[in-house]
RNA sequence: GGUGGAGUGGCCGAGAGGCGAGGCAGCGGCCUGCAAAGCCGUGUACACGGGUUCAAAUCCCGUCUCCACCUCCA
């Protein structure tokens, strides 16, 4: 990313030149504040990625695109971004649904993998920094849990399992994040304690059962196993990020059990683990969150079937990142039609005057800085195609120059640009400049029916055209075609 | 029972004590042979009932409705 960003600009309310900086909502903390990583000018994060067990759908690859916006935006403020996404490659749900189907558990998981790397990059996502599998981490995750074993906040099992479970009565701060306290909890459902000393003790470490592959448990001091689904974030994101990192983030639903109980180990471990702690809301359908079984009209690849992808993203991006998303077939309409009339501007534009490096406009960033605002930052970008679209009807190259530049590196932030490689080269083949000759030649002989006024002639080649899926435009300098 | 969130104009979607975010759709106009695109104009919305205040969608009290989490769901 090219651009910069802003680094003082007018504040709104008081009129005057201010430092701008970045504040974000801490789950933790239950309140918006100013970011400030461990080390100046870096920031380390980590995204809890995907248990890679089916297709992806939209309410999955809005937390991607979330934290996909974040990191951009980060980056063109100028920190370096080291972004970590984990897969889970190993669960319960790809044990059971592998064998259901007859293949190996690693054959499932690869397959969802390769799939959620096809949404990814469809949606125009930069690839994580690193993207470590759970399973490529089973040393460093029995390392933590004798770690917090030795700390006296884990036990082995009692029955005999081989399972490692934290001991939530251990640790005071257990709830922290969640504002769940212990005795308040509902009665854990499972009937049956499995050697735990309190129920709502968590497996670190969850000991081989009788029928489960070979391939799917490993060697360790409590027999064989395989971790728990909390314990593997932890362990990974300390080998990549440190002890002690700036940003974790992931689905609201998240935030309990799992992040809780990540963050409870890896504190009682004596890691310092994440600092800023981002939820995003989820996207519903009928009223009623995007599950797995809601089946897949709403998969990812189904989706950009039916609409262009930077459209979906805009869809996604748009409201903000702590508001729920009420899937709606008309609102990814009006994104397809708001895209366009972004899209338009730039093209006539790029027409007349040329792009020139800037940074984005101050109201843009504030928004940016404020949480993430991408509502305001978004009023702010159609704004400016407005004024962009005023000087270009007022033939103020300036001016319009001005607006295509502060548009193209909003879009940029945003990851909308139309001409990022990302979106994969729009189909260029030799035919192009036959397909362009032809229909130039078509309309200079509507130009000319116009010029002698037969009408019927004219409008026949334009109907002709349509059919075709063109649009035809008269301009005062002549007519222009867009597909 | 505990925790967290939501209810905004025809629709989507921000904001969070005082000048009507923005978008889509609609209506009127400019432009056009007609269109398209674009531009200009056009809207007195904040679940309900009280209260505080010069001023409340925004604060306080109460009520209703909805959603999520407290089981390995982004």
């Amino acid at each position: 990313m090219r651009l910069l960003v802003p680094r003082t600009g007018m504040s709104p309310k008081t009129g005057r030149i201010a430092f701008m900086t970045l504040s974000l909502y801490d789950t933790a903390r239950r309140a918006q504040i100013p970011f400030v990583p461990l080390i100046p000018g870096e920031v380390s994060m980590y995204c809890c990625g995907l248990t890679v067990q089916s297709a992806p759908h939209l309410g999955h690859v809005r937390k991607e695109l979330v934290f996909d916006v974040l990191r951009r935006w980060l980056t063109a403020s100028g920190y370096k971004v080291t972004q970590v996404t984990n897969v889970t490659d190993i669960d319960d749900k790809i044990l059971a649904k592998s064998a259901e189907a007859g293949v190996e558990w690693f054959a499932h998981a690869y397959t969802y993998e390769l799939e959620l790397h096809r949404a990814y990059v469809a949606l125009g996502m930069l690839p994580p920094t690193y993207e470590p599998r759970a399973t490529g981490h089973i040393p460093e995750m029995i390392e933590l849990v004798q770690e917090i074993i030795d700390k006296g906040h884990a036990y082995p099992a009692t029955d005999g399992s081989g399972d490692v479970y934290f001991d939530v009565r251990s640790w005071p701060e257990y709830g922290a994040l969640s504002g769940q306290k212990l005795d308040e909890m509902e009665p854990a459902q499972d009937a049956d304690p499995r050697g735990k000393r309190d129920p709502r003790d968590f497996a670190l470490w969850k000991g081989a059962k009788g029928g489960e592959p070979l391939t799917a448990s490993w060697n360790s001091p409590w027999g064989r196993g395989r971790p728990g689904w909390h314990l593997e974030c932890s362990a990974m994101a300390g080998k990549y990020l440190g002890d002690s990192f700036d940003i974790h983030g992931g689905g609201i639903d998240l935030k309990f059990p799992h992040h809780e109980n990540e963050m409870a180990q890896s504190r009682a471990a004596g890691r310092g683990f994440a600092q800023y702690w981002l939820h995003n809301a989820w996207v519903t359908a009928a009223g009623e969150k995007m599950s797995k079984s809601l089946g897949n009209g709403l998969i990812v690849t189904e989706v950009t079937k039916r609409w262009p992808a930077r459209a979906v993203r805009l869809y996604l991006v748009g409201p903000h990142y702590r508001s729920m998303i009420e899937y709606s077939e008309a609102s990814l309409e009006e994104a397809v039609t708001a895209l366009a009339r972004i899209d338009s501007f730039v093209n006539r534009a790029l027409e007349v005057v040329s792009e020139t490096p800037t940074t984005v406009p101050d109201r843009f960033a504030i928004a940016m800085d404020d949480d993430l605002g991408t509502p305001a930052a978004l009023a702010v970008l159609h704004e400016t195609v407005r004024e962009g679209n005023r000087a270009l009807e007022s033939a103020d190259n300036t001016g319009a120059a001005q607006a295509l530049s502060q548009v193209q590196a909003m879009l940029d932030v945003l990851g909308l640009r139309a001409d990022d490689p990302i979106w994969g080269n729009q189909a260029s083949s030799d035919l192009e400049p036959v397909v362009d000759g032809l229909v130039s030649a078509l309309l200079e002989q509507r130009t000319a029916a116009r010029e002698r006024k037969d009408y019927a002639a004219s409008d026949a080649i334009r109907d002709h055209l349509a059919n075709l899926g063109l649009t035809i435009e008269d301009t005062p300098s002549g007519p222009r075609w867009t597909r």
